[in-house]
DNA sequence: AGACTGAACAATCAACAAATCGTTCAATAT
DNA sequence: ATATTGAACGATTTGTTGATTGTTCAGTCT
């Protein structure tokens, strides 16, 4: 089927991206790698670079979906889960461009090349991060007209700990004290005002 | 005197780097512009690099002085000053950098080859709002313990919006919607918590 | 002595050639 | 028909050479 081919392609590029990283791998490489000729893989993806932004948007996916726990775990407030939320997301992100640089050389591209793509990924968080504010926002713990606003906010005050290793050169240990910083006046600035 | 020919030397090369831009200029031509040898610019600067260093650097401390005039200016509560702060700084440096995109090139140049200096530019800065902190401080108006830290935390936080151009491609009339936003989350965490 | 020069050196850049690679598509196989 | 190939093509990269440029320093001038 198609979509096993699909998916046997991903496969192949993933291990040669992360390894040798995409600038040094062929076409070529991933048509042998299928058992297929080079010019078979465009039956299944338009370039190279769509092979590289299927595998990114994967990621996010799953970086996406493993924060969108946050929303069902019990007996946690509004605040708590939004610094989840906020530490969760560095702490993935960082220790997956340390794991390996080779990521940061396919992120860099994807951002340089498609634009839209990293607004899709933000688009994806911010989707969970807005329910973390409805939920606040229930509990008459938060003070949030718009949820889907406010999210888009607090990503703006976090892009610099969205992709810690491009925007600075600080340690984890330097970026979640200041993340922590942010996330003080961030959630200070939720709480509803005193009745008049 | 030595610091007059600093002087002329910094000139010609503030003139050379933002038309030519930095990779243009040679040290001969800036040699010939100040009627000397080549090998006696260094008696005045290390390397061509400080001299850019040096250029970026006055920039900067203008872009703080101008910035200064907001603690002085009477009438105006602190979260008025905390907002022109932050509009004035983005407005200035957006402009400077869609002006002459030569600069562009040299800042991308420096905070690369010499991290230290960014931060000696935040810190400038950080001073100024740190005052703005202090004053609304001192008029009942935010309940701020460490002017500081908090002061280097709303860095952190409106990081995207001090290199407009170098974190996004957005427009300036975007920029500033999303600042505004970021700017009343900010002004709400700073209002003191309401009495028990 | 200190200020300054300009030839010398190493590092970087520019330009061109060759090779490689992404992509297309007419031809072939199924 | 549809799936697949692999040669062909233009674009990009790589490799190489020569020129240019940043930097140093022995020597000259004042």
């Amino acid at each position: 089927m198609s979509e096993e081919i699909r998916e046997k392609i991903i496969e192949a590029a993933e291990e040669r991206f992360t390894h040798y990283g995409y600038g040094k791998t062929t076409m070529a490489e991933l048509a042998r790698d299928c058992d297929m000729s080079s010019g078979n893989l465009y039956r299944f993806f338009p370039s190279k670079l769509d092979i590289a932004e299927e595998i990114c948007r994967r990621a996010s996916i799953q970086t996406a979906d493993a924060l969108t726990a946050i929303l069902d775990s019990p007996g946690r407030t509004g605040a708590e889960r939004l610094k989840d939320f906020l530490f969760q997301d560095l702490r993935t992100t960082f220790h997956a461009l340390e794991k390996n640089p080779r990521i940061v050389e396919m992120a860099q591209l994807i951002t340089a090349e498609r634009p839209e793509f990293h607004n899709e990924g933000l688009e994806r968080e911010r989707d969970v991060l807005a329910g973390i504010l409805t939920i606040g926002r229930d509990a008459g713990e938060f003070e949030v007209p718009d949820p889907e606003f406010t999210a888009e906010m607090i990503q703006a005050a976090t892009l610099k700990f969205s992709y810690p290793q491009l925007f600075s050169r600080l340690s984890l240990d330097k970026l979640e004290l200041e993340l922590d910083g942010v996330y003080q006046l961030i959630v200070r600035g939720l709480a509803p005002a005193q009745a008049a």
